[in-house]
DNA sequence: ATGCAAAGATGATTTACATCATGTTTTAAC
DNA sequence: GTTAAAACATGATGTAAATCATCTTTGCAT
């Protein structure tokens, strides 16, 4: 792969502090910075796609990243939401499987690649990166497993309501405005919270007239949080 | 815990050679076995509940177990299906969370329970048992993933066909008469499909009626299987 | 700057499914 | 064996949300 003058090393990589190789030693980021290599993506390009062979672990050194599946009508579906200091590609690589969804930059990003071979030998030398793993998975399986609850049992609006406060906890708010650190389009917010476009437009409007949102263009700012909890029908 | 006389150690426990201890030497065998108890559960009796601060993992020697979460309407959705072999319980030790979910008996089981800290022990001493609870955790996020996109964009039909489909995969079916080992009562299949207890009834009727299963009581059997998969809309 | 395509918005219509209602069968308790 | 209570079944009705249709706005390429 080239080498672009933005690429980093995982020594200086200011998201490898909170991610899952925060604690491993000096020796073993080298080890890792000598064998890694960077890519850049731009805003919509696809780092690996569902039924690909996963050749190794995507580490999001800074940008925004979105798994998605296509399902057998053509309709798209957002599973995860992850950012810098995320890795990528780790269920299939353990679960030695194709992958099941596609991931694609959301903004432009800077991703580096691990090897299968490099993440397996850390996998085996380093134990602390191994339980990190497994609590991911953990996180990941509990949050889907709520995500299954909310699809069977909550109409659209709360779960409109719900993905609002998924997109707020994974991105954050910009302090200036509350306005949510990301730009989903219309389409993009339907697939997360598995809806048509023009009701997940309709829904938006509405909670803009409700004054919990406020819309300008694709920029969505939280006015009201804890109405909009209660409209999502939580007791947390 | 008191001991029953159909307390079985795990050296002669036949669910072992396929449960995450399959791998695990003799020493350590022995060394679980010195301290797991063992537990008899009715059908419908609960191993551990919702919310719950989990002391230990569960090994299911024998029996059957779904776990389920009830939603803020006091519905109940069935999360994940379990037999023996399997273990329970150890997406919130590694989380280090209380259960999301609770645990109940769908027939009489057995299952044993092995401390908190042994279990911890076992990890740290023995990384391939760390490897295949890896493994379940990639396995079961794949599942509640593809679980997900159906309930997102599949319709109640299309979902009650994969429901039985995966009742299928999960108990298997007697040769005999091609019927789910698995006797769920029509509340239960709708709490899974994510539906009201009538229209999974109904669907069951029409599946009965297009002679895609056949219903005797509780006793569900599929005789056209292909249409069962057409019908769900896979294109496995 | 101009034109074109994609995204966003909103109304009208249809429909899949929930809910309500009522009856029947099975299971369990005494 | 009788009764009560679940579980199962089916029809009638209401409604949330999909689909279809049309229009406006925004972004992007030339």
């Amino acid at each position: 792969m080239k080498h672009f003058p933005t690429d980093i090393t995982c020594m200086e990589c200011n998201a490898r502090a909170h991610s899952v190789f925060k604690k491993i030693g000096i020796t073993e980021v080298e080890e890792i910075d000598s064998i890694k290599s960077c890519g850049h993506y731009k805003k919509g390009q696809f780092i690996f796609s569902e039924r690909g062979n996963p050749m190794g672990l995507y580490c999001i050194s800074s940008g925004k990243v979105k798994l998605v599946t296509t399902g057998e009508n053509g309709k798209e579906q957002i599973l995860r939401l992850l950012k810098d200091g995320d890795v990528v590609g780790y269920r299939s690589l353990i679960s030695n499987d194709r992958y099941h969804c596609s991931a694609v930059a959301l903004e432009d990003s800077t991703i580096c690649f691990i090897p299968k071979q490099s993440f397996f030998n850390l996998l085996k030398s380093n134990a602390g990166v191994g339980f990190e793993i497994m609590q991911l998975l953990s996180e990941n399986l509990k949050t889907a497993e709520q995500h299954i609850v909310s699809m069977a049992q909550k109409n659209v609006r709360e779960r409109m309501a719900e993905a609002l406060l998924f997109f707020k906890a994974s991105y954050g708010l910009d302090p200036e405005d509350q306005s949510l650190n990301v730009a989903f389009s219309r389409e993009e917010i339907a697939d997360f919270v598995g809806t048509s476009t023009e009701t997940a437009i309709r829904l938006l409007s509405e909670f803009n007239q409700d004054e919990i949102i406020q819309l300008q263009g694709k920029k969505i700012s939280i006015l009201n949080c804890d109405k909009l909890i209660r409209t999502a029908n939580l007791d947390v």
